[in-house]
DNA sequence: TGCATATGAATGAACG
DNA sequence: CGTTCATTCATATGCA
Protein backbone atom coordinates (compact mmCIF):
# COMPACT_ATOMS: atom_id res chain seq x y z
CA UNK A 1 0.00 0.00 0.00
CA UNK A 2 1.21 3.25 0.50
CA UNK A 3 5.05 3.59 -0.26
CA UNK A 4 5.54 6.64 2.20
CA UNK A 5 7.41 5.77 5.75
CA UNK A 6 10.89 4.82 6.34
CA UNK A 7 11.53 1.20 6.41
CA UNK A 8 9.23 -0.92 5.49
CA UNK A 9 6.79 -2.34 7.96
CA UNK A 10 4.35 -4.59 5.67
CA UNK A 11 1.42 -4.18 6.70
CA UNK A 12 -0.04 -7.22 5.94
CA UNK A 13 -3.09 -7.71 3.89
CA UNK A 14 -4.65 -9.56 6.38
CA UNK A 15 -7.10 -12.31 5.27
CA UNK A 16 -6.56 -15.74 5.40
CA UNK A 17 -5.90 -14.57 8.88
CA UNK A 18 -3.60 -12.26 10.25
CA UNK A 19 -1.47 -14.61 11.88
CA UNK A 20 0.96 -15.17 8.64
CA UNK A 21 3.34 -12.22 9.49
CA UNK A 22 4.32 -12.94 13.65
CA UNK A 23 7.47 -13.75 14.73
CA UNK A 24 10.07 -15.58 13.09
CA UNK A 25 11.71 -13.77 10.49
CA UNK A 26 13.37 -10.58 12.62
CA UNK A 27 15.23 -10.56 9.84
CA UNK A 28 16.25 -8.06 7.59
CA UNK A 29 13.94 -5.89 7.18
CA UNK A 30 13.51 -3.44 10.58
CA UNK A 31 11.43 -1.03 10.67
CA UNK A 32 13.83 0.92 13.15
CA UNK A 33 10.77 3.06 14.91
CA UNK A 34 11.93 6.64 15.92
CA UNK A 35 12.53 6.11 19.98
CA UNK A 36 12.24 9.31 21.70
CA UNK A 37 14.62 10.34 24.37
CA UNK A 38 13.94 10.89 28.05
CA UNK A 39 13.92 14.50 27.58
CA UNK A 40 12.05 14.71 24.28
CA UNK A 41 9.30 12.36 25.89
CA UNK A 42 9.75 15.22 28.65
CA UNK A 43 9.02 18.10 26.56
CA UNK A 44 6.64 16.70 24.42
CA UNK A 45 4.47 15.40 27.08
CA UNK A 46 4.87 18.95 28.99
CA UNK A 47 3.50 20.68 26.01
CA UNK A 48 0.55 18.18 26.17
CA UNK A 49 -0.09 18.49 29.46
CA UNK A 50 0.32 22.74 28.12
CA UNK A 51 -2.28 22.15 26.46
CA UNK A 52 -1.13 21.88 22.78
CA UNK A 53 -3.31 19.04 21.07
CA UNK A 54 -2.73 19.23 17.37
CA UNK A 55 0.11 21.55 16.35
CA UNK A 56 -0.13 23.07 13.31
CA UNK A 57 2.82 22.18 10.32
CA UNK A 58 4.75 25.09 11.63
CA UNK A 59 4.84 24.06 15.17
CA UNK A 60 5.68 20.46 14.43
CA UNK A 61 8.56 21.41 12.39
CA UNK A 62 9.53 23.60 15.27
CA UNK A 63 9.17 21.06 17.85
CA UNK A 64 10.72 18.80 16.06
CA UNK A 65 14.31 21.17 15.29
CA UNK A 66 13.62 22.01 19.13
CA UNK A 67 13.96 18.07 19.74
CA UNK A 68 17.05 16.99 16.73
CA UNK A 69 18.92 18.29 19.72
CA UNK A 70 18.18 15.53 21.77
CA UNK A 71 18.53 12.77 19.60
CA UNK A 72 16.86 12.05 16.37
CA UNK A 73 14.05 12.94 15.39
CA UNK A 74 11.47 13.76 11.95
CA UNK A 75 8.51 16.10 11.82
CA UNK A 76 6.48 13.10 11.26
CA UNK A 77 7.31 11.45 14.58
CA UNK A 78 6.15 14.42 16.44
CA UNK A 79 2.98 14.33 14.55
CA UNK A 80 2.42 11.01 15.31
CA UNK A 81 3.40 11.51 18.76
CA UNK A 82 0.54 13.94 19.47
CA UNK A 83 -1.97 11.93 17.59
CA UNK A 84 -1.12 9.09 19.60
CA UNK A 85 -1.21 10.73 22.41
CA UNK A 86 -4.34 12.76 22.05
CA UNK A 87 -6.52 9.45 20.65
CA UNK A 88 -5.08 7.41 23.69
CA UNK A 89 -5.96 9.59 26.15
CA UNK A 90 -9.41 9.81 24.89
CA UNK A 91 -9.38 6.09 24.64
CA UNK A 92 -8.39 5.63 28.25
CA UNK A 93 -11.48 7.57 29.33
CA UNK A 94 -13.50 6.37 26.95
CA UNK A 95 -12.33 2.74 28.46
CA UNK A 96 -13.08 3.95 31.68
CA UNK A 97 -16.69 5.25 31.00
CA UNK A 98 -17.13 1.98 29.91
CA UNK A 99 -16.13 0.35 32.74
CA UNK A 100 -18.02 1.90 35.53
CA UNK A 101 -21.20 1.83 32.57
CA UNK A 102 -20.20 -2.12 32.25
CA UNK A 103 -20.38 -2.55 36.08
CA UNK A 104 -24.00 -0.50 36.31
CA UNK A 105 -25.02 -3.51 33.37
CA UNK A 106 -23.70 -6.48 34.82
CA UNK A 107 -24.69 -5.36 38.21
CA UNK A 108 -21.62 -7.68 39.34
CA UNK A 109 -20.73 -6.13 41.83
CA UNK A 110 -22.52 -3.58 43.75
CA UNK A 111 -19.74 -0.76 44.43
CA UNK A 112 -17.57 0.35 41.67
CA UNK A 113 -14.55 0.87 43.85
CA UNK A 114 -12.04 1.88 41.13
CA UNK A 115 -13.03 3.87 39.17
CA UNK A 116 -11.81 6.20 42.52
CA UNK A 117 -8.45 4.95 42.21
CA UNK A 118 -7.99 5.12 38.26
CA UNK A 119 -9.78 8.55 38.55
CA UNK A 120 -6.82 9.73 40.64
CA UNK A 121 -4.51 8.90 37.93
CA UNK A 122 -6.28 11.16 35.77
CA UNK A 123 -7.67 13.33 38.11
CA UNK A 124 -9.26 16.97 36.81
CA UNK A 125 -7.26 19.30 38.07
CA UNK A 126 -9.29 22.08 36.51
CA UNK A 127 -9.27 24.04 33.57
CA UNK A 128 -5.54 24.82 33.98
CA UNK A 129 -4.87 27.22 31.73
CA UNK A 130 -1.56 27.19 29.39
CA UNK A 131 1.60 27.84 31.12
CA UNK A 132 2.48 31.36 30.16
CA UNK A 133 5.71 30.78 28.16
CA UNK A 134 3.51 29.07 25.53
CA UNK A 135 1.13 31.69 24.81
CA UNK A 136 3.46 32.32 21.80
CA UNK A 137 1.52 29.60 20.01
CA UNK A 138 -0.85 30.91 17.06
CA UNK A 139 -3.85 31.43 19.61
CA UNK A 140 -6.49 29.74 16.68
CA UNK A 141 -4.41 26.38 16.66
CA UNK A 142 -5.52 26.35 20.74
CA UNK A 143 -9.44 26.82 19.98
CA UNK A 144 -10.06 23.12 19.49
CA UNK A 145 -8.24 21.75 22.44
CA UNK A 146 -10.54 23.12 24.81
CA UNK A 147 -14.40 21.89 23.13
CA UNK A 148 -13.16 19.26 20.89
CA UNK A 149 -15.52 16.64 20.75
CA UNK A 150 -19.06 18.17 20.79
CA UNK A 151 -19.69 16.71 17.69
CA UNK A 152 -22.36 14.01 16.94
CA UNK A 153 -21.86 11.69 14.46
CA UNK A 154 -24.90 11.16 12.71
CA UNK A 155 -23.49 9.45 9.22
CA UNK A 156 -25.04 7.76 6.28
CA UNK A 157 -21.71 5.09 6.57
CA UNK A 158 -20.89 4.04 9.38
CA UNK A 159 -23.54 4.66 12.29
CA UNK A 160 -20.24 4.82 15.10
CA UNK A 161 -22.35 4.40 18.46
CA UNK A 162 -19.24 6.56 19.90
CA UNK A 163 -20.81 7.47 23.29
CA UNK A 164 -20.73 10.43 25.52
CA UNK A 165 -17.69 12.45 24.93
CA UNK A 166 -18.57 14.43 27.60
CA UNK A 167 -15.07 15.16 27.54
CA UNK A 168 -12.83 18.77 28.61
CA UNK A 169 -10.14 19.05 29.50
CA UNK A 170 -8.62 17.13 32.18
CA UNK A 171 -5.11 17.31 32.97
CA UNK A 172 -2.62 14.61 34.13
CA UNK A 173 -0.73 16.11 37.37
CA UNK A 174 1.46 18.02 35.77
CA UNK A 175 4.91 17.57 37.45
CA UNK A 176 6.94 21.01 38.24
CA UNK A 177 9.22 20.62 35.07
CA UNK A 178 12.40 23.11 34.48
CA UNK A 179 11.52 22.87 30.75
CA UNK A 180 11.14 26.20 29.47
CA UNK A 181 8.75 26.00 26.06
CA UNK A 182 9.36 29.19 24.99
CA UNK A 183 11.39 28.54 21.56
CA UNK A 184 8.19 27.91 19.75
CA UNK B 1 -5.48 -4.91 25.85
CA UNK B 2 -8.22 -3.76 24.32
CA UNK B 3 -11.49 -6.36 23.63
CA UNK B 4 -12.12 -6.81 19.92
CA UNK B 5 -16.10 -5.55 20.91
CA UNK B 6 -15.74 -2.21 19.63
CA UNK B 7 -16.22 -2.67 15.92
CA UNK B 8 -19.62 -3.08 15.50
CA UNK B 9 -21.26 -4.77 11.67
CA UNK B 10 -23.64 -2.18 11.06
CA UNK B 11 -24.17 -2.72 7.10
CA UNK B 12 -27.34 -1.70 6.45
CA UNK B 13 -29.49 -4.88 7.33
CA UNK B 14 -28.82 -7.32 9.68
CA UNK B 15 -27.09 -7.06 12.95
CA UNK B 16 -25.34 -9.76 13.93
CA UNK B 17 -24.85 -10.23 17.83
CA UNK B 18 -22.26 -7.92 18.69
CA UNK B 19 -20.00 -10.89 20.10
CA UNK B 20 -18.82 -11.02 16.75
CA UNK B 21 -15.61 -12.03 18.11
CA UNK B 22 -14.51 -11.16 15.08
CA UNK B 23 -13.27 -13.96 13.69
CA UNK B 24 -12.17 -13.81 10.20
CA UNK B 25 -13.96 -16.07 8.16
CA UNK B 26 -12.63 -18.11 5.56
CA UNK B 27 -12.59 -14.96 3.03
CA UNK B 28 -11.37 -12.69 5.70
CA UNK B 29 -14.78 -10.83 6.58
CA UNK B 30 -14.27 -9.38 8.94
CA UNK B 31 -17.07 -7.14 11.07
CA UNK B 32 -15.78 -3.47 11.51
CA UNK B 33 -13.52 -1.39 8.56
CA UNK B 34 -13.24 -2.70 5.40
CA UNK B 35 -9.31 -4.45 5.58
CA UNK B 36 -8.16 -4.65 2.02
CA UNK B 37 -6.25 -7.58 0.67
CA UNK B 38 -3.10 -7.43 -0.48
CA UNK B 39 -4.36 -8.03 -4.29
CA UNK B 40 -6.93 -4.98 -3.67
CA UNK B 41 -4.26 -2.77 -2.24
CA UNK B 42 -1.84 -3.64 -4.93
CA UNK B 43 -4.75 -2.97 -7.73
CA UNK B 44 -5.94 0.38 -6.09
CA UNK B 45 -1.95 0.81 -5.85
CA UNK B 46 -1.59 0.24 -9.77
CA UNK B 47 -4.41 2.36 -10.35
CA UNK B 48 -3.48 5.21 -8.30
CA UNK B 49 0.25 5.04 -9.88
CA UNK B 50 -1.55 4.87 -13.04
CA UNK B 51 -2.58 8.57 -12.31
CA UNK B 52 -5.91 8.29 -11.01
CA UNK B 53 -6.65 10.35 -8.78
CA UNK B 54 -10.25 10.90 -8.39
CA UNK B 55 -12.27 8.00 -9.72
CA UNK B 56 -15.83 9.07 -10.42
CA UNK B 57 -19.04 7.36 -8.86
CA UNK B 58 -18.50 4.62 -12.21
CA UNK B 59 -15.26 4.31 -11.83
CA UNK B 60 -15.36 3.62 -8.13
CA UNK B 61 -18.15 1.34 -8.91
CA UNK B 62 -16.47 -0.69 -11.36
CA UNK B 63 -13.42 -1.11 -9.42
CA UNK B 64 -15.32 -1.94 -6.81
CA UNK B 65 -16.75 -4.71 -8.38
CA UNK B 66 -13.78 -5.96 -9.67
CA UNK B 67 -11.96 -6.09 -6.26
CA UNK B 68 -14.79 -8.24 -4.31
CA UNK B 69 -13.25 -10.96 -6.54
CA UNK B 70 -10.56 -10.90 -4.01
CA UNK B 71 -12.46 -9.90 -1.09
CA UNK B 72 -15.41 -8.48 0.71
CA UNK B 73 -15.42 -4.56 -0.44
CA UNK B 74 -17.80 -1.93 -1.10
CA UNK B 75 -17.83 1.13 -2.96
CA UNK B 76 -17.63 3.26 -0.63
CA UNK B 77 -14.31 1.50 0.30
CA UNK B 78 -12.90 2.48 -2.70
CA UNK B 79 -13.90 5.77 -2.50
CA UNK B 80 -12.08 6.44 0.57
CA UNK B 81 -9.44 4.94 -0.50
CA UNK B 82 -8.29 7.02 -2.97
CA UNK B 83 -9.06 9.86 -0.92
CA UNK B 84 -6.97 8.96 1.54
CA UNK B 85 -4.32 8.07 -0.98
CA UNK B 86 -4.26 11.47 -2.45
CA UNK B 87 -4.47 13.30 0.21
CA UNK B 88 -1.61 11.44 2.38
CA UNK B 89 0.62 12.09 -0.69
CA UNK B 90 0.06 15.42 -0.27
CA UNK B 91 0.36 15.76 3.29
CA UNK B 92 3.60 13.52 3.59
CA UNK B 93 4.84 16.39 1.45
CA UNK B 94 3.85 19.45 3.07
CA UNK B 95 4.31 18.11 6.64
CA UNK B 96 5.58 14.91 7.32
CA UNK B 97 8.60 14.65 5.42
CA UNK B 98 9.98 17.80 6.00
CA UNK B 99 13.36 16.54 7.60
CA UNK B 100 15.58 19.16 9.71
CA UNK B 101 18.68 17.48 9.78
CA UNK B 102 21.12 19.28 7.59
CA UNK B 103 18.02 21.21 6.02
CA UNK B 104 19.22 24.48 8.29
CA UNK B 105 20.27 25.65 4.66
CA UNK B 106 17.09 27.83 3.46
CA UNK B 107 17.54 28.36 0.03
CA UNK B 108 14.57 29.63 -1.25
CA UNK B 109 15.24 29.48 -4.90
CA UNK B 110 17.36 26.78 -5.51
CA UNK B 111 14.73 24.18 -4.31
CA UNK B 112 12.37 26.26 -4.39
CA UNK B 113 9.59 23.68 -5.59
CA UNK B 114 8.27 25.10 -8.95
CA UNK B 115 5.04 26.93 -8.74
CA UNK B 116 3.71 24.86 -11.33
CA UNK B 117 3.80 21.67 -9.05
CA UNK B 118 2.24 23.67 -6.50
CA UNK B 119 -0.62 24.78 -8.42
CA UNK B 120 -1.23 21.23 -9.24
CA UNK B 121 -1.29 20.71 -5.95
CA UNK B 122 -4.50 23.37 -5.52
CA UNK B 123 -5.90 22.86 -8.85
CA UNK B 124 -9.53 21.76 -8.49
CA UNK B 125 -10.24 21.64 -12.02
CA UNK B 126 -10.92 18.69 -14.37
CA UNK B 127 -11.18 15.33 -13.16
CA UNK B 128 -8.81 12.68 -14.46
CA UNK B 129 -8.42 11.63 -18.40
CA UNK B 130 -6.39 8.54 -17.16
CA UNK B 131 -9.70 6.98 -16.17
CA UNK B 132 -11.22 6.74 -19.62
CA UNK B 133 -8.03 5.97 -20.91
CA UNK B 134 -7.86 3.04 -18.16
CA UNK B 135 -11.41 2.14 -19.02
CA UNK B 136 -10.34 1.59 -22.87
CA UNK B 137 -7.67 -0.77 -22.19
CA UNK B 138 -7.95 -4.00 -23.87
CA UNK B 139 -8.03 -7.22 -21.95
CA UNK B 140 -4.76 -8.30 -23.36
CA UNK B 141 -2.07 -10.26 -22.22
CA UNK B 142 0.20 -7.58 -22.37
CA UNK B 143 -1.50 -6.71 -19.32
CA UNK B 144 0.64 -5.13 -16.67
CA UNK B 145 3.98 -3.42 -17.85
CA UNK B 146 4.82 0.14 -17.05
CA UNK B 147 1.87 1.81 -16.40
CA UNK B 148 3.71 5.33 -18.03
CA UNK B 149 2.19 4.86 -20.83
CA UNK B 150 -0.98 5.61 -18.99
CA UNK B 151 0.32 8.61 -17.56
CA UNK B 152 1.07 10.28 -21.09
CA UNK B 153 -2.69 10.35 -21.49
CA UNK B 154 -3.63 11.27 -18.11
CA UNK B 155 -2.98 15.07 -17.25
CA UNK B 156 -2.27 15.16 -13.89
CA UNK B 157 1.49 15.21 -13.62
CA UNK B 158 3.06 16.04 -10.81
CA UNK B 159 5.33 14.02 -9.33
CA UNK B 160 7.25 16.95 -7.98
CA UNK B 161 10.32 16.03 -6.00
CA UNK B 162 10.48 15.22 -2.59
CA UNK B 163 10.76 18.04 -0.44
CA UNK B 164 13.62 17.61 2.59
CA UNK B 165 13.03 14.41 2.86
CA UNK B 166 16.11 12.19 3.02
CA UNK B 167 16.22 9.54 6.00
CA UNK B 168 12.61 8.02 5.01
CA UNK B 169 12.55 7.64 1.11
CA UNK B 170 10.90 4.86 -0.69
CA UNK B 171 10.62 4.68 -4.01
CA UNK B 172 7.52 3.95 -6.17
CA UNK B 173 9.44 1.25 -7.38
CA UNK B 174 6.91 -1.00 -9.46
CA UNK B 175 7.14 -4.33 -8.62
CA UNK B 176 6.63 -6.83 -11.14
CA UNK B 177 2.86 -6.98 -11.17
CA UNK B 178 0.85 -9.53 -12.74
CA UNK B 179 -2.32 -7.18 -12.69
CA UNK B 180 -4.19 -6.50 -15.09
CA UNK B 181 -5.93 -3.25 -15.11
CA UNK B 182 -7.82 -4.26 -18.14
CA UNK B 183 -11.62 -4.41 -16.06
CA UNK B 184 -11.75 -1.11 -16.18
C1' DT C 1 11.82 -16.69 27.91
C1' DG C 2 7.38 -15.73 26.98
C1' DC C 3 3.68 -13.03 27.66
C1' DA C 4 1.73 -8.29 28.91
C1' DT C 5 1.86 -3.68 28.12
C1' DA C 6 3.34 0.75 26.09
C1' DT C 7 3.74 3.16 22.06
C1' DG C 8 5.31 4.32 17.17
C1' DA C 9 3.23 3.96 12.71
C1' DA C 10 -0.32 3.34 9.41
C1' DT C 11 -4.73 3.79 7.56
C1' DG C 12 -9.90 3.32 7.14
C1' DA C 13 -13.55 6.47 8.00
C1' DA C 14 -15.51 10.72 8.39
C1' DC C 15 -16.00 15.81 9.43
C1' DG C 16 -16.07 20.85 8.14
C1' DC D 1 -9.87 18.58 -0.03
C1' DG D 2 -7.39 19.19 4.17
C1' DT D 3 -7.91 17.50 8.91
C1' DT D 4 -9.04 14.89 12.54
C1' DC D 5 -10.70 10.64 14.82
C1' DA D 6 -10.77 5.69 15.72
C1' DT D 7 -8.76 1.38 15.16
C1' DT D 8 -5.39 -1.61 14.01
C1' DC D 9 -0.72 -3.36 13.32
C1' DA D 10 4.01 -3.92 14.75
C1' DT D 11 7.66 -3.48 17.76
C1' DA D 12 10.11 -2.14 21.83
C1' DT D 13 10.15 -2.83 26.72
C1' DG D 14 9.04 -4.54 31.26
C1' DC D 15 8.03 -8.13 34.21
C1' DA D 16 7.46 -12.72 36.37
Amino acid sequence: MDEGMSGFCMRSGSVRGKSGSTTSSATGTKCGRWNPTTEQVKLLTELFRSGLRTPSTDQIQKISTQLSFYGKIESKNVFYWFQNHKARERQKRRKLSFDDKDVVIRRQNSFNISSQSLADMYRVSEPDRVIETLQLFPINSFGESEAENLRLHGNEYRDSSRMFSCTMDEEIEHPPLELRLSFL
